[in-house]
DNA sequence: TTATATACGATAAATTTTGTCGTATATATT
DNA sequence: AATATATACGACAAAATTTATCGTATATAA
């Protein structure tokens, strides 16, 4: 249980590898792909949206492909993992507040306090101590 | 995402109630299924399993039900956690080693060991914290 | 004996995750 | 200019997981 998703797998995946290639090289969804036995389509997507949220850049066109475009020490894992995947926390609640048992939930509070924990520890581990 | 589950949720839910109910007493799944809009017939099996995992005790018949008989100080989250829903870890690999890209994955070690955090923050948690 | 509780397996519904398909657009190369 | 190869993106389908339901058996207090 609290696995991430394959989604954040495969981007993590992704970015290790450019962050391995050498400087100012480009690396296509394909390759990427192909070497760690990934779906082409679905890593491509997947490097689309973290083109949109800035963290690499696309260039198209047949030599196209992604890098790095942020500094992945600025990057915390929490942030990283909200980007892809939405609100991180243990329950619903923490971001999103119309639970019909809200009132009546008694484990709100102390969970809230583990959730800051965990929240913590993810903001505190930035993307580059996974990719480096 | 990294949400427990329902299963835990309510899990957690019971064994507050029963903490807060006077020394001694039982209840019935009914009652809490009742009081926080849980499925009864769900939290019963969830109870069932938690009196396999020796945490609740069940008493059977009329005025029947659980109450807790583990000293829950004892227990870390990480232990209840994967007493309900199996091994606690960010990816699958931690525990179960049939990953077909085992040997091309790039994140392996670095996920590990964010992983370890996780799981000691989780062990270095009790039961207590939560339903106390 | 009856009513009410747990016990437990089978199965169905719902949700989420994961993967596929098709088409459009950009651009290096020939 | 034509072609091949890359990204862009929405719609959809398959698979897996989670959540809930149903049915029946057993225990026991009243």
């Amino acid at each position: 249980m609290l696995k991430i998703t394959r989604k954040v797998e495969y981007a993590l995946i992704a970015l290790r590898h450019m962050q391995h290639s050498p400087k100012g090289t480009v690396t296509s969804a394909k390759v990427i792909a192909k070497q760690y036995g990934i779906t082409q389509h679905l890593l491509a997507k997947i490097l689309q949206q973290m083109a949109k949220d800035n963290v690499v850049k696309a260039i198209q066109g047949p030599t196209g492909g992604y890098k790095i475009s942020a500094d992945l020490h600025q990057i915390s894992l929490k942030d990283f993992f909200e980007k892809l995947e939405g609100p991180l926390g243990l329950m619903d609640c923490y971001s999103n507040s119309d639970c019909v048992q809200m009132k009546s939930c008694n484990i709100l509070t102390p969970i809230q306090r583990i959730n800051q924990n965990m929240r913590d520890m993810f903001s505190n581990t930035s993307l580059q101590e996974i990719t480096q």
